[in-house]
DNA sequence: TTATAAAAAGGAAACGATTTCGCCTTTGTT
DNA sequence: AACAAAGGCGAAATCGTTTCCTTTTTATAA
């Protein structure tokens, strides 16, 4: 019970062949003759050989691993994302190491570290919320591990990016709401190291120029996606004289939040004022009153993409040059239909 | 930019020292002189070097890397769990590789089998609700690769495994709701595949006997967690003639399916019948009813404790007796303060 | 000084698998 | 019958580190 895992050698030694005969032969080597193979193989089955992949993986200078970064795996929409590293990873006999910065650099680039060290293959990452330098993974092109990021992209021009436009979906989401009567419209704004932050808010300032609204700065709060920042934006809102009629929402958490607050101040939601927002998460298919309108971002998606991308960049370890750097996917305007 | 990482050799040959005078300079063992001792970390350092992983990780025989099986991360309550789990790797150094079994047993043998070939130092494992056999886990045995399961556990004298004790506070569950006036108690099972399963229903009988009040059959309703199921369950609960005015779900998942369905019905939550369940999410906190009472089942700890616990077995190679094989928490009633 | 111990450093094997090169048999061709 | 081609296999290098065992150097005591 005690004994280690069988290994070539000791193969080679039953049968009296040498250790490369064995190698060859469970790789199925034309060089190999028939007799010999079937031995080997019967043999390697007996003793439940399994190559020791930390040898093959040090002697190849490739370890079938695979880093995700993720700010946090609580949220849904990073969950849905890890699900689709997974898949592609699993498709392609990888392994995924997994590291969750929780929004935070320093553990973010510790991460990296361990990451590095492990000499995963390739990288998927999305970026920790607070963000701002990018060294710790420019330092990854000296090893030449690839990265390629999702959703939280840097505002690098080098980088291989996966992301969703929300700057169309944001127009329609004004459009949406226009055409259900609503002139004054709110938007909570989530912090500018994420750089969707801007596309969502250009989105909402050309639809309104598309109407003919005019933007009125006081509408437009900011979070950093904390409850309690939320709750101070959603709270200026509801102060304003000219309360708005609908209000967007950075993402689903936020208007949960939001909601949760308004509710708390007597406000009727998805009546006294509506609320949209971004994610469509699964979980608010659980509340009474979710966001009447909520932009699908496809996390799996753009996880899975992403992924495809990274072994891409893998394999072509030459010609990288027809691999897209920038790939934008379109979100997609998604209307509660079990509401009204 | 494309030269490969420095190794010791180089830093070696630079020197003019052997190569072990470098790794034990790096290592700062004490048979090495002061001098060389600073000159090579010092060179290491220019050289940016990194000691390469996969070649320890096969001298050694260790990965410092740990398997983390789970059955979904996109459940709050395991993306909980990954938590504890990543918290206590990286305090010993360790990464995490992860895997979902999405409840499916055939997924989570093939899991088990690239986590083996990976080599990792041990196992930390949440069954999927399907797995009935062991086998796959049996052999891990065989490569001295320990296990420690938590939650999810087999229903194995001879494995390490951590748990919640829900029997008592399944107890008090019913003790809570007795106390405010309930005679008619609904039970909604959850898989026997489970073993927690049976012990929520053993509380449940237990406090109804506590309390003199006759178990009722058809009060007993059984879901697979799947959606349908428990609508099917709730279902059979509201077409009763004597309807329960409490129900005890299996956890928080399937009371919100249970109340949206429910409310649906034209049924008023937490007034014609309340709710109550087991796992206290995050995610009820946002909901406008959720269950009254959940009982927690400390994730978090669970899986901190259990990847302790692997720790201590990876470490104490030999002796392990004093290594507890069932770690037993107590689970927690918690009233959700905001409602009422 | 010399003998001897302690300190500092080097040599080399080992870990498990892959792979290049080359050797020795067959077998086939003319 | 002779020689080439191909089939089947082995030896050895290699990947980067660690570690046991020597060897050399330096310091200390006799």
């Amino acid at each position: 019970m005690e004994k280690k895992p069988a290994t070539i050698k000791e193969i080679a030694n039953r049968l009296n062949v040498s250790v490369s005969t064995v190698s060859r032969a469970l790789h199925d080597h034309p060089s190999i003759g028939l007799r010999t193979k079937t031995q080997v193989q019967k043999l390697a089955e007996e003793l439940n050989y399994e190559p020791n992949q930390a040898a093959i993986s040090f002697k190849q200078g490739k370890t079938l691993t695979l880093g995700a970064i993720l700010p946090n795996l609580g949220e849904e929409y990073f969950s849905m994302a890890i699900n689709g590293i997974e898949d592609v990873a699993t498709k392609n006999n990888y392994t995924v190491l997994i590291g969750q910065s929780h929004d935070d650099v320093e553990r973010e680039i510790k991460i990296v570290d361990t990451m590095r060290r492990h000499r995963v293959d390739g990288l998927v990452v999305s970026l920790a919320k607070t963000t701002k330098s990018y060294e710790h993974f420019e330092q990854l092109k000296k090893y030449n591990i690839p990265i390629v990021f999702f959703d939280r992209v840097p505002d690098d021009t080098d980088a291989y990016c996966v992301s969703c436009n929300l700057e169309n979906s944001s127009v329609e989401l004004v459009d949406w709401l226009v055409s259900k009567g609503h002139k004054q419209i709110g938007f909570i704004k989530g912090p500018d190291s994420i750089i969707l932050s801007q596309e969502r808010l250009n989105g909402y300032y050309k639809g309104l120029a598309k109407h003919k609204l005019k933007p009125d700065k006081s509408l437009v709060v900011s979070t950093d996606l904390s409850k309690a920042k939320t709750t101070d934006a959603i709270h200026k809102l509801l102060a304003l004289k000219s309360r708005p009629t609908a209000v967007i929402t950075f993402n689903d958490y936020v208007a949960l939040d939001a909601i949760k607050y308004s509710r708390s101040q007597g406000v009727k939601i998805n009546k006294d004022i509506f609320f949209v927002s971004y994610a469509n998460l699964p979980i608010t298919s659980y509340m009474d009153e979710p966001p009447l309108v909520s932009v699908e971002q496809f996390p799996y998606q753009q996880a899975e993409k992403a992924t495809e991308i990274l072994f891409q960049l893998i394999q072509n370890k030459g010609l990288k040059e027809d691999i897209p750097k920038k790939l934008i996917l379109e979100s997609k305007l998604v209307v509660n239909m079990e509401v009204k």
